[in-house]
DNA sequence: ACTATGCCCTGGGTGC
DNA sequence: TGCACCCAGGGCATAG
């Protein structure tokens, strides 16, 4: 599951690899065909096919590569999609989806092995994701920008902050790390949140994202790096996936509930409504 | 404008 | 061993 600190780190393995590098061929593969979302699979892989990477950038969990004919080739990885980087006869591996062929004798490829992965490739990367708001990593996610929008909200805070256009980037993991960092219990109603709360959360939320941005992300199952490695931070989660172990500051048994649908982890003694 | 639900997809796990 | 079933979940469409 590539979130925020997941996206990054591929971002920053691969900008040094592709920024300047033209791309030779475009194949997606029979199956893979899904992906293209503004054209059809071979308009893209046309549309591509000569171009130059200029710029490498991440906005919330997608990935955004800037091009030399002005236009933006947009991905998104959902849950099990990975992008890694290898010499050009590299043979396929069971899942790859589309492979791009750069001009140094190198070769990126794209593996997913449930499809969910999309391109888009379009003049405005936020044609590709309209519904997304600021960074949870930028300037403009603030305390305020989060009081804000919470205070709108009846649903539950985790769910709330799974809305991308809350904070772009968060994802399953991150949304209960942070509530248990800011001792919230997951299923408070959002506008249920005094100021301190919120403050509390908005701070949770960016220290969980980078606490795992520094382990190069976390590797539960499907997720791997720029070039094919793992993260390191699903070992340090506190709460996320530790259903019935003892929670690191009380020993209480981490709880999993659902919330909106997700799987929710949660200490029942240190977080609180 | 907000909220709830279902869909997409496939491998791994469980129970019979 | 085989089979049916459920679960994982990000983003989007749809309906209320």
């Amino acid at each position: 599951m590539p979130e925020l600190p997941e996206v990054e780190t591929i971002r920053r393995d691969l900008t040094p690899l592709l920024v300047g590098r033209r791309i030779t061929h475009v194949a997606i593969q029979p199956g893979g065909e899904r992906l293209a979302i503004t054209h059809s699979p071979w308009a893209l892989e046309a549309a591509l096919t000569g171009r130059r990477i200029e710029g490498l950038e991440r906005h919330g969990k997608y990935l955004v590569a800037r091009l030399d004919d002005g236009r933006a080739w947009v991905l998104h990885l959902r849950m099990t999609g990975s992008l890694v980087h290898v010499p050009t006869e590299a043979p396929a591996g069971r899942y790859e989806r589309a492979r791009v062929d750069l001009d140094d004798g190198t070769s990126l490829r794209f593996n997913d092995l449930r499809k969910f992965g999309t391109w888009h490739l379009v003049e405005d990367p936020a044609d590709a994701m309209p519904h997304t708001g600021p960074d949870a990593l930028g300037p403009a996610f603030t305390t305020a920008w989060l009081r804000a929008q919470l205070a709108r909200r009846s649903v539950p805070v985790k769910s709330a902050l799974l809305d991308q256009h809350i904070a772009a980037g968060v994802g399953n993991i991150y949304a209960d790390e942070a509530c248990f960092r800011a001792r919230i219990d997951p299923r408070t109603p959002a506008n249920t949140l005094g100021p301190r709360r919120v403050a509390r959360l908005h701070d949770a939320v960016v220290a969980a994202l980078e606490a795992s941005l520094a382990d190069r992300g976390s590797s539960f199952s499907d997720y791997r790096d720029g070039l094919g490695g793992e993260g390191m931070h699903h070992v340090r989660v506190r709460v996320f996936r530790r259903t019935d172990l003892p929670c690191y500051d009380c020993g209480t048994a981490i709880q999993r509930v659902r919330i909106a649908g997700r799987s929710t982890h949660y200490c029942p003694r240190c977080q609180k409504t």
